[in-house]
DNA sequence: TCTTGACTTAAACCATGGTTTAAGTCCCAC
DNA sequence: GTGGGACTTAAACCATGGTTTAAGTCAAGA
């Protein structure tokens, strides 16, 4: 319950360098860090969890410095709610337009799949390229439409 | 047709600096480009085609030196279907990587909406970080499982 | 006691992906 | 013929997000 880790067993839990956990706690990224007697960082489940979290953000592309505001925000309690419900809020809108430009470049990469698939059986780029309109698959008809592929 | 367009058309057409198509022009990233007499750069439709494709690449998280490399296999002929075919099912392998993680971190946020609403509504994170799992709504109980949340 | 391995720090270093600057060329309108 | 605006280049600069290095501390085992 109350194990305590050090660095380089944060670092194995979570699968990241021990240089990384040291630049996120000088950078703000980890509140409230415990220190042994002699000076080394003490990691709890609590902490771990918190930076499972900031991973999340950054998988997110939440830049550094508003990871870090937010946990300024955090660590001053209930008084700051509605500016982190807000900070949240924009991040959900932030992974949605990214969750749609990815998912428009593998609908893009599929139909390059398709093309490469066609072409690599045929032995010529020309096949796919000069393939009419009618004979495509469906779904590749409609990522062409979609993506305003004409030549390539 | 047969319209060119000047860096500054082609940047406005793409929504991106000419700063950066000039970076990209360097970087290898334009195949064929054509100059004017006076050495200007000259865009037509198949570059601009080609520059979105580009794009996508890039928003998969494709490095610039592979997108290159690319161009260059590209550039080589049919000889290199093969290789191309073996690029395009990589990416598109790695987009579908980026995806998951993306969804993950939106469930991660979501939970998070969903915590700062009861928190906003009561005045206190105590209400969210307390609540017994069986009040939870279902995709709230869900999400916390799936992600590991336990005491934020 | 000595060595080894895991930790500490500050500071230097690095890659990526551009952006900005400075100095110059060219065409067009006035 | 004189600005002004859009272009050209190479080179310098920048932010971000770490990683590496150098020098030192500490605890445990041989």
């Amino acid at each position: 319950m109350d194990k305590m880790y050090t660095i380089g067993d944060a670092a194995a839990e979570l699968g990241m360098p021990a240089s990384t956990i040291r630049f996120y706690e000088k950078n703000g990224l980890i509140p409230n860090q415990q220190r042994s007697s002699d000076g080394r960082r003490l990691f709890d489940e609590d902490d771990l969890e918190w930076m499972r979290f900031v991973e999340r953000l950054k998988v997110s592309g939440m830049p550094i410095k508003e990871i870090r505001e937010y946990i300024r925000l955090y660590m001053e309690g209930d008084s700051t709610i509605e500016e982190r419900r807000r900070i949240v809020y924009e991040r959900r809108a932030a992974i949605d337009a990214q969750l749609e430009e990815l998912k428009l470049a593998r609908d893009f990469i599929e139909y390059k799949c398709w093309f490469y698939d066609v072409a690599s059986e045929s032995g010529t780029c020309d096949t796919p390229r000069n393939m009419p309109l009618e004979e495509l698959p469906d779904d590749i008809k409609r990522v062409k439409a979609k993506c305003r592929i004409n030549r390539y």
